[in-house]
DNA sequence: CAGACCACTTGCATATCGCAAGTAGTCGAA
DNA sequence: TTCGACTACTTGCGATATGCAAGTGGTCTG
């Protein structure tokens, strides 16, 4: 995953930065999620991912330049992670990967309405949602429209359908 | 990569399948590159990709879905592996990770010129690229538009543009 | 009928993954 | 002030994946 300059292709060039199992999967719950710290990121995660891993990964992806790393002022021992910029230029390419799974895999119902919203939405949502993630994680103005908020509504709407 | 089961969220399921170093570049490979044979893929591979890798990785697409094989009908050692629909349908995710590459790695310039233009040309140009796809993989009727000729056509003015 | 070409396979060293347990320090309540 | 929970990790170790180099059995070409 370091670099192994094996080609300047800028598909094969995002694939050696992000292409692995663990990568995205954290930059997803950070981006949609809101999980902020090492122990939400662990606690909270669908897919139960191991704590040397993900202690890893946040070490790569702040080395990489998808995340920042900041003290807790309010818990000397807390750290609190933020996505750059680079990351949230990732939402286009988080959804379109959302679209595609929801076509070509069997994805759980609950967990598809937010990929599904996404996809509707298009771009006009996607840039909604990064000027959103702009404001949570560069403090960049809030905006008018919270789709984090929808997306979540969606979610939460979609489970208690489910139980019933 | 195989099933683990992790969760059914549709972005992880498609971390799980397509998550890792080489599936997305052998893809890029056919898809791109019309490399349509076990040797094209490994002696034209811009990153060297190994033997064994590349045959497990062909086995894997073509049991997930990904591709189909079949023999080639002038040689009767010869197989000729396609592009299925489902991977027809990764072109916006690929048009994505070309564009975020071009902005957040350092690419090669010549090999930037077909992401440039794919950004370029958005969802229009990618549904004409995917309808060439069809015809190229799925025996669809031939389009008035070639996409990977207007692809290649400038991947090749950069080139004579960097020798001269 | 020899040599190149075809799609892989095999052996082996190294790197990464991932489970389970441990560490060093901090915070909050009794 | 002390104890237990919480903080962000680290460590050990077996299992799996990667990647180089060489080999295999068959086919086509001059």
């Amino acid at each position: 995953m370091a670099q192994t300059g094996r080609s300047g292709c800028p598909i094969n060039l995002t694939l050696e930065q992000l292409g692995d199992r663990w990568s995205l999967v954290v930059v997803r719950d950070v981006m949609f999620g809101n999980r902020r710290s090492y122990g939400e990121l662990l606690a909270q995660s669908e897919e139960r991912i191991a704590s040397n891993i993900l202690a890893d990964r946040l070490k790569r992806l702040t080395a990489s330049g998808l995340l920042t790393r900041r003290p807790d002022p309010t818990h000397r021992q807390k750290v609190i992670y933020s996505l750059t910029e680079a990351a949230i230029q990732l939402v286009p390419l988080l959804a379109h990967m959302g679209a595609w799974g929801r076509r070509h895999t069997r994805p759980s119902k609950e967990l598809s309405v937010r990929a599904e919203l996404l996809e509707q939405g298009g771009a006009p949502l996607w840039n909604a949602f990064m000027e959103e993630l702009r404001h949570l994680h560069l403090g960049a103005p809030r905006p008018a429209r919270s789709v984090s908020g929808e997306l979540q509504a969606a979610y939460e709407k979609a489970l208690a359908k489910r139980s019933r």
